[in-house]
DNA sequence: TTTCATGGATAAGTTCTCTTTATGGATGCA
DNA sequence: TGCATCCATAAAGAGAACTTATCCATGAAA
């Protein structure tokens, strides 16, 4: 048996209308649908209860007893359901959910949400960082960041950052060795996450043939942050983004001391489902995000 | 649009299932649809309120947040509905609406419905006389008493009296002209009615033929019961159903001088819909009434 | 490890609810 | 008397909602 056969909630909802307008035309007008829809669905509703629950006068309807009695039940009942409904669709529209690595959530999203904050007060913002790729079907996420070639079906991505890398060391690890002066000086020093691909081919560009990697441990951290925070602590040499550090090396934390960098091809994007692109919220965040990042609008 | 497009009522009903089940098949079972059905109906409230309300994990699923959030309140109003729609039917399934012509309900019903409620007393009586016949589609009516020929579409029709007629008066009446010998004798007294076309019927099959009740003022007063009362006063000779008043003729309030009835073809009839002659209410009243009728029940 | 059982997702096709359009009837008002 | 209002009914069409069939993933059992 259908649903809507044992329990007519439809018909409850045009009789709630109903009851409240004293009118099944009013009543469809509310409702969008048509004088007609409406008597079908109170006539189902009364033959579902098995008692007429509206007294058709001339010109007017009145309720029964029956329907007097009803009414103000189904109206509390469905005031609960649609102020549900609301506020949680108020909720969702309002709260601006954001994916991203700890890398960008740590080194450029933190500086820089507050100034979305302040220009869009209404967006509540949670950010979410997490090591995988996050699924839009199953989370409540609005937006991602994550790196990538960008080539996500379903999704709508924009590059915001080349995912360039070179190695990095602080300043004093490298005055250690006498200064780093060509590629092949690092091998001179522990390599953080040195099972990294981005090693070798970065060894590969700068013309060190010869680069054993494998004598190093082969420790994976997972985060830029991580191996960053090590090489700033003298802990080795990390392959970073100069991107993300910038600021580091600006104020001496870290030293880059070569300008040559790699790239594998894969970069930071934001990424949203398109069919999601006009939603206020999303499309707020990637006007701003985008703009920050001088990136040519569509 | 469509109501169920605006607001899935039908998807928040499933959804309250599948939140106390926690399970998708579970909440079919319950609601009698299959896993598929449930799948879909929660899938449709998700986009609606844009995002997801369960977490799928691998044998089982959870409420997100959101859903956490909506499914007491969800709960809340549905338990408000279906408790209204219980008492509702509860209401009207113990309520047993009879109506009748005053007469019967007068003559008959009121003397030994008392035994109906002893015997059903989980059976609320509702008698209502009116000279109308009623209308089930509009009237929050079981079942009716009428007079006619049993023929009417959609119902279901018992014929539980004759609807003879024979002329009556009081005794007293009678002796104050010698005696009623021949049913001519009765056109030296008043006629209550008169315009009534059973007392042309009558006299014809009595073989008096040129009876003038033309002269005879043309007052009607609706129901035998008035007629009676003003026989029994003394007020002239009315044409009244003797199965009616046999308990009057038996005690001396009424005479009945002549054996011969008439009957225009119109008889004493339990009627109710065709589609509920299954409902208990309905189905004791039939076998309780047909049984003091003497009835062939079917 | 392989197999089985459980629970949900997906695709395609079908049923039938619900809706609309068109029309009619009843009543009140001008 | 004619017009406007309001509900009921009939017929037909659209499309939502359901089912069947199948697949996939996981956990438990053999």
């Amino acid at each position: 048996m259908k649903l809507s056969k044992q329990f007519p909630l439809n018909a409850l909802r045009v009789f709630e209308s109903v009851a409240r307008f004293g009118s099944f035309t009013k009543a469809g007008d509310e409702l969008g649908m048509t004088q007609t829809a409406v008597s079908y669905q109170i006539k189902l509703l009364e033959e579902n209860i098995g008692e007429p629950l509206f007294l058709r006068r001339p010109r007017q309807i009145e309720l029964t007893e029956a329907g007097e009695h009803l009414a103000p039940k189904v109206s509390e009942a469905f005031n609960i359901l649609i102020e549900a409904m609301a506020s949680m669709r108020k909720a969702t529209e309002e709260t601006l959910t954001i994916h991203s690595t700890a890398t960008f959530a740590q080194q450029w999203l933190s500086r820089y949400i507050g100034a979305f904050q302040l220009q869009f007060p209404d967006i509540a913002v949670r950010l979410v960082t997490s090591g995988n790729i996050v699924d839009f079907q199953k989370e409540a996420a609005d937006v991602a960041i994550r790196w990538g070639r960008g080539d996500w079906p379903g999704l709508i991505s924009h590059c915001i950052m080349k995912l360039d890398f070179a190695p990095m060391l602080s300043p004093k690890l490298a005055a250690e060795i006498g200064g780093v002066h060509e590629p092949a000086d690092l091998l001179k020093l522990p390599l953080i996450s040195a099972g990294d691909p981005w090693w070798a081919q970065w060894f590969a560009a700068a013309g060190v043939k010869d680069a054993d990697l494998s004598r190093y441990p082969k420790s994976e951290f997972g985060t830029q942050i991580l191996d960053a925070s090590i090489a700033m602590a003298g802990g080795g040499v990390a392959m970073l983004n100069p991107g993300h550090f910038q600021e580091d090396v600006a104020t001496g934390r870290l030293y880059q001391p070569f300008e040559l960098t790699g790239n594998d091809g894969r970069d930071y994007w934001l990424a949203y489902p398109e069919n999601r692109r006009n939603v206020p919220k999303i499309r707020n965040f990637r006007k701003w995000l985008l703009e920050k990042f001088n990136v040519e609008q569509d």
